[in-house]
DNA sequence: CGTCTCCAGGTTTTT
DNA sequence: CCTGGAGACG
């Protein structure tokens, strides 16, 4: 297909797409058509006859992988699966899986997400005796990742929790799992280890990019920059303002880094802004201003003013939903804006719940998508914990969790006697299950051998069944079934309601299942690369390619990289935005915390809504709230109280409806 | 020994 | 609100 770059692409952007070879930043400003180059700097790659195969492409999230590969596709109409294309960890996964035996490990290991990480911290901790009330498992697991991403190092502090970190090491090791920074880290370690396969790697991939480049860790640069070093082809994208995950490692001075490892580099800004009005351009530069450490540039938008930004002050979360719930019903009837050019954007992922509530009553559609809700509520970990013990005997952690849910009478001290067992045979709990269902000898009671012995049995059929690599969901589905897993939230959860949506939580899973599984893009779908698969992903990677017109509501930190015509940020109140407990930690903390807000703003096209509440329900208590301070930074001017919009009325919407009904006919 | 019930306390953001 | 843990009960 022929493209006319020179007609797509301002003279910046061009140079961009035509910079092939030799390192190159570029340092592009929020709604530069950052996406827009680097899909056509890609599709001009493919082009010039460079093979798919020799582009490597880091991404942040799997749904910007996934956009990006549509969007090539879309424009070269070339079919795009050799293309790698992917966020760190999958990369990371990538490697692992093919050359894990290099250090010692299957190749069928199983990733441990924050909550399995969090889950054998606990353990080992008890386990030492250092368990109690006061022990922060989320600093303590953020202390372990520091250790190994060497950014934080033994001292006075924390030399109590060495021997514990060894364990958790140890233990993850014998289970045969990778926790994520394992993903970064050990593909480094394998690499150093083993000059011929980064070699391998060197030669195969020999035009890289890495996306959101300020929000890469240390470790993430380096394990790029070790493939990269052999050719100098890399690309690096970013805005330092944008950069909002350093509580995760992300390094923006990365991007100072960059200019000091790849000396003569090229460096091109993308400072025209195509996205917003001039407007929300204002209130945006207005209040990143206020950021003392930055990269000076000036991001300017050739659109017109546009309207003010509207400002709502509501009674409390209820009215504040409400309120935005009415004005989307007003919008889409007066001035014909579709839901999916809506965008509602909070702080934190429960504040989506009164929203959802509102929008649920008006009638009006919507898509919640980012967090990782999805995969983290019990029922589904309860699912999939299942899945993971029958790809992996010997993740503990996991067995744990499910070798009494449902009740299955193997209690405490059940499990006791079988991990004491393990600990003599020094061997997994499952081995220990297994020894003891197949022994005569009586280790424990007569009921609870029977337990063990048909709990083994079951795991055993479906490890059978389900490495035929053959009708994996039919398999999940006889599973829950087997379990009674229905009976038991029925148990656990006195509403019947309750009960049913948790099920269809589990529907949808083995849903996802089934259309992974026959989706004909998944070249070898198996058991373990589901897990994998799903471990790194969030929510809305299941319902894939939802092309429906519904409201878009996500946490601020899931919309980066996206934008809407129409931006509602909602609950824009003290503690919240800036997050009470982001201040805590350090003093850059607010910085941070001003770039996110400016990554909310920049992600509006036409108008920006802001709407906060005069008092909120905070753990059942209602506590009186007041504005956030970076309400302050955007000036007077271009600011408009809302008044309350009159109501459509159902007459109104009636007349709209009929009307929408004649043209559709 | 296992299960059920009740109660306190807790979640910033995501791979 | 929802989860997990402690304690009572069978």
């Amino acid at each position: 297909m022929q493209i006319n770059y020179q007609e797509l692409l301002n003279p910046n952007q061009l140079k961009a797409v035509q910079t092939l070879t030799g390192p190159l930043l570029l340092l592009a400003g929020a709604g530069s058509g950052k996406t827009r180059v680097i899909t056509y700097r890609i599709a001009y790659m493919l082009n010039k006859y460079i093979a798919q195969k020799s582009i490597l492409a880091v991404t942040f999230t799997n749904k910007a992988a996934r956009e990006m590969s549509k969007r090539i596709h879309e424009i070269t109409a070339k079919r795009v699966s050799q293309l790698t294309m992917c966020t760190f960890h999958a990369f990371g996964v990538k490697i692992l899986r093919e050359w894990s035996k290099k250090m010692g490990y299957k190749t069928d290991f199983t990733i441990y997400d924050q909550t399995d990480k969090h889950a054998l911290i606990r353990e080992l901790a008890v386990e030492r005796g250092l368990y109690s009330e006061s022990l922060d498992l989320y600093s303590l697991s953020d202390l372990f990742s520091g250790i190994k991403h060497e950014r934080a190092s033994w001292d006075e502090h924390n030399l109590m929790y060495e021997q514990l970190y060894n364990d958790y090491q140890q233990h993850l090791r014998a289970y045969q799992a990778f926790d994520f920074d394992d993903l970064i880290v050990l593909p480094i370690k394998l690499f150093n280890d083993h000059p011929d396969i980064l070699d391998k790697y060197q030669t195969r991939f020999r035009y890289v990019l890495i996306d959101e480049f300020q929000d890469t860790s240390i470790k993430q640069y380096e394990l790029i920059k070790l493939i990269a070093r052999a050719h100098n082809n890399i690309c690096v994208v970013g805005d330092d303002d944008q950069s909002i995950y350093s509580w995760r490692g992300a390094h923006y001075e990365n991007l100072f880094q960059f200019e000091k490892d790849f000396p003569g580099f090229t460096e091109i800004k993308l400072e025209q802004n195509y996205r917003s009005s001039k407007t929300i351009l204002l209130a945006a530069n207005s209040v990143i201003a206020n950021n003392q450490k930055r990269k000076q540039k000036i991001l300017w938008s050739g659109l017109k003013p546009g309207e003010p930004i509207s400002l709502y002050q509501a009674a409390d979360e209820r009215a504040e939903a409400e309120y935005i719930a009415r004005t989307i019903r007003s919008l889409a009837i007066r001035q014909g804006i579709t839901y999916d050019n809506i965008g509602i954007l909070v702080r934190t992922n429960h504040l989506t719940r009164p929203l959802e509530e509102a929008l649920l009553n008006a009638n009006i559609p919507y898509l919640v998508s980012g967090g990782q809700s999805f995969f983290n509520r019990k029922e589904i970990k309860d699912i999939v914990s299942y899945l993971k013990v029958i790809a992996n005997p010997d993740d503990n952690i996991n067995l744990l969790r499910i070798i009494n849910i449902p009740r299955r009478g193997i209690g405490k001290q059940a499990i006791i006697s079988l991990l004491e067992l393990a600990e003599k045979e020094s061997c997994s709990l499952y081995s220990a299950m297994s020894i003891t269902a197949n022994n005569k000898q009586a280790m424990l009671n007569k009921k609870t051998t029977e337990a063990v012995k048909e709990f083994v049995t079951f795991t055993e059929h479906y490890r059978e069944h389900m490495f035929t690599k053959k009708k994996l969901s039919s398999h999940l589905r006889s599973l829950t079934d087997h379990i009674d897993y229905f009976a038991y939230l029925m148990l656990q959860h006195k509403k019947e309601a309750v009960a049913r949506r948790k099920y269809l939580n589990i529907e949808s899973l083995i849903n996802s299942i089934g259309e992974y599984e026959d989706d004909p893009d998944n070249l070898d779908p198996s058991l373990f690369d589901y897990l994998n698969r799903i471990t790194l992903s969030s929510r809305d990677d299941l319902k894939e390619d939802e092309i429906s017109q519904k409201v878009n509501l996500m946490t601020v930190h899931a919309a980066k990289g996206l934008e809407f015509e129409i931006v509602f940020i909602a609950a824009c109140e003290q503690n919240i935005f800036p997050h009470s407990r982001s201040l805590s930690d350090n003093g850059s903390a607010d910085e941070e915390e001003r770039r996110l807000f400016y990554v909310a703003l920049t992600r509006a096209k036409n108008k920006l809504f802001i709407t906060y509440a005069a008092s909120r329900r905070k753990m059942g208590e209602i506590v009186e709230v007041l504005a956030s301070p970076f309400l302050e930074e955007i000036p007077q001017e271009i600011i408009e109280f809302a008044k309350e919009e009159e109501i459509v009325d159902n007459e109104e919407a009636g007349r709209y409806f009929d009307q929408l009904k004649k043209r559709l006919s």
